[in-house]
DNA sequence: ATGAAAGCGCTAACAT
DNA sequence: ATGTTAGCGCTTTCAT
């Protein structure tokens, strides 16, 4: 005995077939018109006309079954509170608009085992893979460009330099800071740190001791901010406590500055004045009054351009050679640091100094 | 004259086949055992380990031409800068994980044209779609529906409540911080209000003027700030410049209070002390000590788990009704305004005013 | 418990 | 310029 009613189904969405039969015309040349392929004007019209009726919209889902191309970036990124990466995602997000592609984004916990990251990461059949401030970058870069994904990172390179990357220039903008530092008379120096295995922090903490040591002077201490607002805090008031507090210190980012700069006002001390406190990334933030850092500019926009280039390329099937690509910054002079002499103008009123 | 040489081609992904061949059964067995069908011991074993030698992982886009489910939920979002919004994408970030769902992230412009955006959300088949803060917000849901697919808008809803949506209970919130200033004894009001068209400024700024005029005050002078810190900063400047100028602002979210606190204090008012400056968010920024911004904290957790679910239901096929819920927060009283009485302490050691 | 076969919506050779 | 055909990698009846 069968049902006398046929199954109440949910409206699908119009296939290319559909079309095809309003249209009057087979299936392959609705793809055609579809796709910028050979068809008459004649038919091209009809088929418009149809799927414009029928609101049809191919499928990008069977569409990337049988082009191999999903048209999916997937972008893994981590501390969203620190503001300089949602001005990231929307770079990134703009020219992959541009480009056609849309971005996947996956916000990383902390500590992720790799395997359900990987299995996230590898099912869609991603096109392209950003890795940008993942602790666990390198590792999952290295397993996917074993699955043959293109893979890139952002702003967090593999130390030993076996993935293709971009950065800002770390070590010149570290030591410039550092020379900057040096040129406004500060003697006692001081760093906030992000977490050990970043590679940001690293090289920039590398380069400042490194400069610092060159002209001489003591070896800053370090404190660990770990990247977080609180961290930075406690480090920052942690180094004021002492009687040999420094006279100057260098933020990794501008998310630990910010906090710094905040944690030296509650002790009392003003930046700027009091001591001198010097962030990188130039984030939106940093440019309000209430705080006017000094700071390192990442040439976000020249970075995620560059970026998105050669992934792309490298998804046209033009290999991607394992290059870490150093782009200049510039120090943005504004008000937590004693400023030395040479601060210029630019056209746009922005004060910074070469050095 | 064919070419002798067979194609190069690139390692392919393995494939389902390719599974079922090293583990001696067929392709459904090997689909069996993925998705927890019946399948013996000794087969999913076989299928597994060589699932494991071959790294194979289901290509989810092929399952999702059978399925009918992408796996893939949108968000469409937009203002990037206002820290509220990193902060609700990462929370949706965790929900969608736990329930093995991927977010394809659209950032949209300021002013886009419908159709494109559209095309771009419509063409996955996505299995729902979140609006959070678009202006077109409204417009696309209806389409989408349309389009049968789940949408849900998030923290700006549809004013004839014609789509499901999620808010804080704004009108609730705006009434208490109206009540917490009258309170507080101040006597001259304005608001610094959102753009135009969106259904969160209106509701937040006409509760809050109504409880003024109930309370038989002068109607509050209003200024749009546009949802930008600039925008914000000229707005507030220009309410302090006249010789009536208000003695409390009423910011119709934080991330203008923390332009119009700044600009304040450019123009020689202490928030707090000389003037009262009240937001809307609790966005992290707002605890800064830099700030002390008395908000009114959105419940973004609960929002956010709420929308999710009733989103999961409806694709799930459990129809979502046209309800907008609307959730309730917390005046968090911090330094930006006069305390009138009656603040009282969680167990957190967060000051909070119920009126 | 397992396999064969059909089909999801599309594109891409290959004919014509 | 257009249609026919054969897949893409998977799931899903339907037999066995």
């Amino acid at each position: 005995m069968k049902p006398v009613a046929p199954q109440i189904r949910i409206a699908r969405p119009p296939t290319g077939s559909d079309v095809a039969r309003a249209a009057g015309v087979s299936k392959s040349a609705v793809s055609r018109a579809f796709n910028g392929g050979l068809v008459s004007e004649d038919a091209r019209a009809r088929i418009f006309e149809a799927a414009r009726l029928l609101k049809y919209r191919p499928s990008l889902t069977a569409r990337s079954l049988t082009t191999n191309r999903s048209g999916l970036i997937g972008v893994a990124i981590t501390h969203l509170d620190n503001q300089f990466y949602p001005e990231v995602i929307e770079h990134i997000s703009d020219r992959l608009r541009e480009e056609k592609y849309r971005l996947v984004l996956f916000v990383t916990q902390g500590a992720t085992d790799l395997e359900p990251m990987l299995d996230e990461l590898l099912g869609y059949r991603l096109d392209g893979i950003v890795l940008a401030s993942s602790s666990l970058a390198a590792q999952l870069a290295t397993e996917c460009r074993e699955s043959n994904v293109p893979v890139i990172m952002f702003n967090n390179i593999d130390p030993q330099g076996r993935a293709p990357g971009v950065t800002t220039d770390n070590a010149a903008g570290a030591a410039q800071i550092a020379r900057f530092l040096l040129a406004g008379d500060h003697r006692r120096f001081a760093i906030v740190t992000g977490i050990a295995d970043s590679s940001t922090s690293m090289e920039r903490c590398a380069s400042f001791r490194e400069t610092i040591a060159a002209a001489g002077l003591p070896e800053p201490a370090r404190v660990s901010g770990e990247y977080s607002f609180e961290g930075a805090t406690r480090a920052t008031l942690e180094l004021l406590r002492g009687k040999d507090a420094p006279d100057a210190i260098f933020c990794v980012n501008d998310h630990m500055a910010l906090a710094a700069v905040q944690a030296a006002r509650t002790a009392g001390r003003e930046p700027g004045r009091d001591i001198s406190i010097v962030g990188f990334d130039n984030v939106a933030i940093a440019a309000w009054p209430a705080f006017a850092l000094t700071t390192y500019a990442q040439p976000v926009r020249q970075m995620t351009d560059n970026m998105i280039s050669r992934l792309l390329q490298a998804i046209d099937g033009k290999p991607l050679p394992d290059e870490t690509v150093r782009l200049p910054g510039r120090l943005i002079v504004r008000a937590t640091a004693r400023r030395p002499a040479g601060v210029r103008t630019d056209e746009e009123g922005v004060d910074y100094w070469e050095g």
